[in-house]
DNA sequence: GCGACAG
DNA sequence: ATCTTGTCGC
């Protein structure tokens, strides 16, 4: 039940995928929300090695007290294979159809992967937030494009990513003496309160809460232990 | 030309 | 991402 803009078609070739990009990236808009968010999504994929069905969930959150409010979940096919730069193309048409399916339209959206730190400044965080239209962001495992100096080991610590000069995401400590997070801007965000919005999704563990329960949805679902909802 | 390379 | 058990360190 809840929408988005089908700006363009999916089935595309690498080459067409990386021109998709050019055109789509002057269209996004980095700035801080207009809103205050109440509830926040988390999304994912799963799949089994060297097979093309994959299991696409998303997971809502309230802010405030992060008690999940709706999951959605679909079993679909990623017909674009996983090439560095062009993650959106593989995990967004499946992520869609698992939105469509949402009856709460979230507020904010967090991604298992980068917007502007990539190397056309169109990560899949800043490209589905073109299709949704609304506030979303990246926070990943590891780095696709940027440098960074280590930031200090208490949680809440950050440091400037930097690509060819400029700054596109922070290297995020979100629990002591642990591996970074990346957090970089979507669209219709900043970077401050991405990181804001990050430490606020503690739950513990280095993975905010938005995006382990949404991997953690699609691996029971790819597992067969959980039904579709 | 070589190495890097989100999930 | 996924395949997988134990094990090193705080």
């Amino acid at each position: 039940m809840a929408t988005y803009q089908p700006l363009h078609d999916w089935n595309v070739t690498p080459t067409e995928a990386v021109a998709l990009q050019q055109q789509l990236r002057s269209q996004i808009r980095i700035e801080p929300l207009a809103e205050p968010p109440k509830t926040i999504a988390g999304c994912d994929i799963s799949f089994n090695k060297f097979e093309e069905t994959v299991y696409a969930g998303i997971v809502v959150l309230r802010l405030d007290t992060l008690e999940t409010i709706e999951e959605a979940g679909v079993v679909s096919t990623a017909p674009f294979p996983y090439i560095p730069g062009l993650l959106s193309f593989r995990e967004i048409p499946s992520l869609l159809q698992a939105w469509a399916k949402l009856k709460i339209e979230p507020d904010v959206v967090m991604f298992d992967g980068h917007g502007t730190a990539h190397p056309r400044r169109i990560g899949i965080a800043s490209h589905a937030g073109l299709f949704l239209n609304r506030p979303t962001f990246g926070c990943g495992k590891s780095v696709l494009v940027g440098k960074y100096d280590e930031p200090a080991l208490e949680r809440g610590n950050w440091s400037p990513m930097k690509h060819y000069g400029e700054v596109i995401g922070a290297a995020l400590r979100t629990k002591n003496k642990v591996n970074p997070v990346y957090v970089s801007p979507g669209n219709w965000i900043d970077l401050e309160t991405a990181i804001a919005l990050t430490l606020q999704c503690d739950g513990g563990y280095r993975i905010p809460e938005p995006t382990r329960r949404a991997h953690n949805l699609v691996n029971a679902l790819r597992r067969g232990e959980q039904k579709i909802s």
